[in-house]
DNA sequence: TTAGGGTTAG
């Protein structure tokens, strides 16, 4: 647009790029006669007969798109009436220079030249096409006093206009008040409930345009397969089918395109493919809608074979549309490859900048593990949209980079762009992992003034918010309040009693889902699984993964598998859980034989932990949580030199550990504390009350792991003694800075140390109040000296 | 001699 100013600068300021203002040349009338007296008839038939032709020129231009010399012929006119400026307001809206079109009509006001029922209808879409409300509102208003408001074709504009604004409330306030409508306000009033996402009141206004003797046409058609699309609605797309092919309107290749793509959007592939391979071919209009309708029905290979097979088959060359269509089926793939391709031949194709692009190229990244790629893509956008920036929060979550997610929604406030529906659903999981619970509340009423309340997808990711952030009670009352619950919700409800190790609730939710006839999924038994290993439920856990297969006609993935190792690993038979992992019928990940780690490490069976770690490091020679868990049970064991090989290999591999930090809020403030903190708010405070406790659990602060560490450590490892640890540190002040009788919460971003654990236990039953630790996979409730984890976490 | 509604995309 700037450019296309730079181009036309004059019909900004009537003035040119001298700053002179343009004055058009008078050029003298011909059918004047020279000496003052009235003109004779002959002179004045041919002066009439020159200014519509060269009015005719003008069109001729603009039609042809030649707007550079409509421009010129219009300035260098003798005369111009109302006829020539509508003409090149015309060019320069169905160039989509909607600014420059309002200027000339400006232009045109100042010039002293009426705006007729003409001008209108041109002016009114260059202010929907410039999404300018006020500047619509305004036009409105003059052509109201100009008494044009009753005219058929500038009501028509004015009802697309305000549904382009979103003021679908007006457009239909326009449409109720016409005394004289045609098919044209029809279709637009049905495109406008579209556009408003209304797709029921659109084909409710199709019904009725016949009721009213309006007969649809193709423009008609296409809008109401628009909303059917929206609606998931198929009978009614089969109406319109039908109606389509009475009317012979099946072959039109717009109603085709929006054929398929109806019949796509609706689920229902198989008939998209029938009809699409008897349509023509010639438009790639439908082969995008094609490539697109493969990967939204799970069938990515398809898509790209799609694409191939235009190139091939049809020497069709894709445009930037089928690049963006193309890329959910990449990331469905798992093909970056494939993906940074498409990227590649963009750039060759010159179809950058192009904001829908550059998103889907961050989906895709995200989805593929490409995260520094849609970083770098989104930090050279020159234009974002709340969509690109949606886009790139849920490439952090799913990359597991949930601060930074959180923090690029704190950005977003500063932008003028309102978070939406899609930017609260990518978020929350990031709440969940590491928010605490008032920054947890404030999400939830955020979602809540979007009115987002009721939505299910929302709702679910809220309750397990809840969870995460300790508050179990909450997430209960939300899931109780939901009026419709999915099966996820179910799920959801599993695994938050799950982690806070009320495995016998999941027990009784899982039978209580069933009994309102919600069909258990595998994510239901993994849910229900990772309960029963999470609270020791050994046999419960054992008798449903039997049951999955046998009786629920569901084959275990992975992820079940390394809910029974854990299960195994807390009775200590390390033997039948090795055995376990090498009968799997899949290849055991490195998660898998992270399970065998813990629990040799839990049992302190080195030989077995090291046949695990072997395992990891040959899938994961980065994994630093192996090297840390194998490093300590070496300088548990005394082994120092093998100690001192895991921590050469680390140095090696450049790999250092995750800096812990324990979280707590008191009276609206996060503090947050690592380890040995000297630095953090209150310390002497702090350090005042963490020396009571320690005294009062019989720990040393200053020496507790003397016994487990060469004399020559002992200095080094004093000052990464557990008994400073974060987390001990953030209880000693939640003891202290919140109520009494209230628990203590505390969010943990790795997991709790064996040591802090126990210290946690007594010092819960020392000072009288629950502690409850978040730690980055299970909730713990430290109550009476007991854990709700019964130690095995 | 001029006008209004329209297909695929994040």
């Amino acid at each position: 647009m700037a450019s296309a100013l730079a181009r036309y600068p004059h019909f900004c300021n009537s003035a040119t790029p001298e700053g002179r203002p343009i004055v058009r040349p008078r050029i003298s009338n011909p059918a004047a006669a020279p000496n003052g007296k009235k003109p004779n008839n002959k002179l004045r038939r041919r002066s009439k007969a020159d200014h519509f032709a060269l009015n005719r020129a003008l069109s001729a231009f603009v039609d042809s798109g030649c707007l550079d010399n409509a421009v010129y012929l219009f300035e260098n006119m003798p005369r111009s009436d109302a006829y020539a400026w509508n003409v090149l307001i015309r060019g320069f809206v169905n160039k989509g220079l909607f600014r420059e079109a309002v200027e000339l009509y400006r232009r045109m006001a100042r010039e002293g030249i009426r705006a007729d029922n003409y001008t209108f209808p041109f002016v009114v879409k260059a202010c929907g096409g410039m999404l300018a409300l006020m500047e619509g509102e305004k036009v409105h208003a003059k052509l109201f006093k100009a008494g044009l408001d009753l005219d058929l074709y500038v009501g028509n504009s004015l009802i697309s206009m305000y549904a382009e604004n979103g003021r679908v409330d007006l457009a239909e306030k326009v449409f109720g008040e016409m005394c004289e409508r045609d098919v044209v306000s029809w279709n637009a009033m049905i495109s406008g409930f579209l556009s408003g996402g209304d797709g029921w009141s659109s084909l409710a206004l199709l019904r009725e345009m016949q009721v009213y003797g309006m007969r649809p046409d193709r423009y008609s058609l296409i809008s109401a397969l628009g909303a059917t699309s929206l609606e998931c609605y198929l009978r009614s797309g089969r109406e319109i089918h039908c109606w389509a092919i009475r009317s012979g309107l099946e072959s039109d290749f717009m109603v085709e395109t929006s054929l398929v793509d109806m019949y796509c959007k609706c689920g229902t592939v198989y008939y998209a493919e029938r009809l699409f391979n008897s349509a023509s071919k010639e438009n790639i209009v439908t082969w995008n809608a094609m490539i697109d309708g493969y990967a939204s029905n799970a069938l990515p290979s398809k898509s790209l074979a799609c694409m191939k097979s235009m190139q091939d088959n049809y020497n069709l060359n894709p445009d930037s549309i089928t690049m963006i269509n193309l890329l959910p089926a990449c990331a469905q793939l798992g093909f970056l490859r494939v993906g940074k391709s498409v990227h590649g031949h963009s750039i060759r194709k010159g179809f950058f900048p192009n904001m829908v692009l550059e998103t889907a190229l961050i989906n895709m990244y995200g989805i593929s593990g490409g995260l520094k790629e849609a970083k770098f893509l989104f930090g050279k956008m020159a234009e974002k949209s709340l969509i690109s920036w949606n886009a790139i929060i849920a490439a952090h979550v799913q990359n597991g980079q949930n601060e930074e997610a959180l923090g690029l929604f704190q950005k977003l406030w500063c932008e003028p762009l309102e978070p939406d529906a899609i930017t609260i659903a990518s978020i929350l999981p990031a709440f969940a992992e590491v928010a605490l619970l008032r920054e947890g509340r404030q999400i939830h009423g955020y979602a809540s003034k979007l009115g987002l309340g009721s939505n299910i997808y929302i709702s679910n990711s809220i309750i397990y918010m809840y969870a995460k952030c300790a508050d179990l009670s909450t997430a209960q009352q939300i899931f109780y309040k939901m009026s419709i619950k999915d099966v996820v919700s179910w799920n959801v409800i599993i695994m938050a009693h799950g982690i806070h190790g009320c495995g016998g609730k999941s027990i009784a939710l899982f039978k209580e889902m069933q009994k309102y006839g919600v069909e258990p999924n595998a994510s239901t038994f993994f849910s229900l699984l990772m309960s029963c290993s999470i609270s020791g439920l050994v046999d419960e856990g054992w008798g449903y993964f039997n049951q999955m297969r046998g009786s629920y006609n569901i084959d275990p993935g992975i992820e079940h598998y390394g809910c029974v190792l854990d299960l195994i690993g807390r009775t200590g038979n390390l033997d039948c859980a090795k055995e376990f992992v090498t009968q799997m019928p899949m290849v055991p990940s490195a998660r898998i034989w992270g399970s065998l780690l813990t629990a040799s490490r839990k049992h302190g069976n080195i030989e077995m932990a090291e046949y695990a770690a072997k395992h990891i490091l040959s899938l994961e020679h980065d994994n630093t949580g192996c090297c840390i868990l194998l490093s300590n049970m070496y300088a548990e064991a005394g082994r120092w030199e093998d100690f001192e090989g895991i921590k050469s290999l680390m140095r090696k591999e450049g790999l250092t550990k995750t800096v812990g930090y324990s979280m707590m809020e008191s009276r609206g403030k996060i503090y947050s504390f690592t380890n040995n903190d000297k630095c953090c708010q209150h310390a002497s405070m702090i350090y005042g009350v963490l020396d009571i406790i320690s005294k009062g659990i019989g720990v040393n602060i200053h020496s507790t792991r003397v016994t487990r560490f060469r004399l020559l450590d002992l200095a080094k490892e004093r000052a990464k003694s557990a008994a400073a640890h974060a987390v001990r540190l953030a209880i000693s002040f939640g003891l202290v800075s919140t109520a009494i009788g209230k628990p203590v919460l505390i969010r943990q971003n790795t997991r709790i140390c064996e040591d802090c654990h126990s210290a946690a236990k007594k010092i819960s039953d020392l000072s009288c109040r629950e502690i409850i630790v978040g730690d980055a996979k299970v909730i713990h409730h430290f109550r009476d000296g007991r854990c709700s984890c019964n130690d095995y976490w």
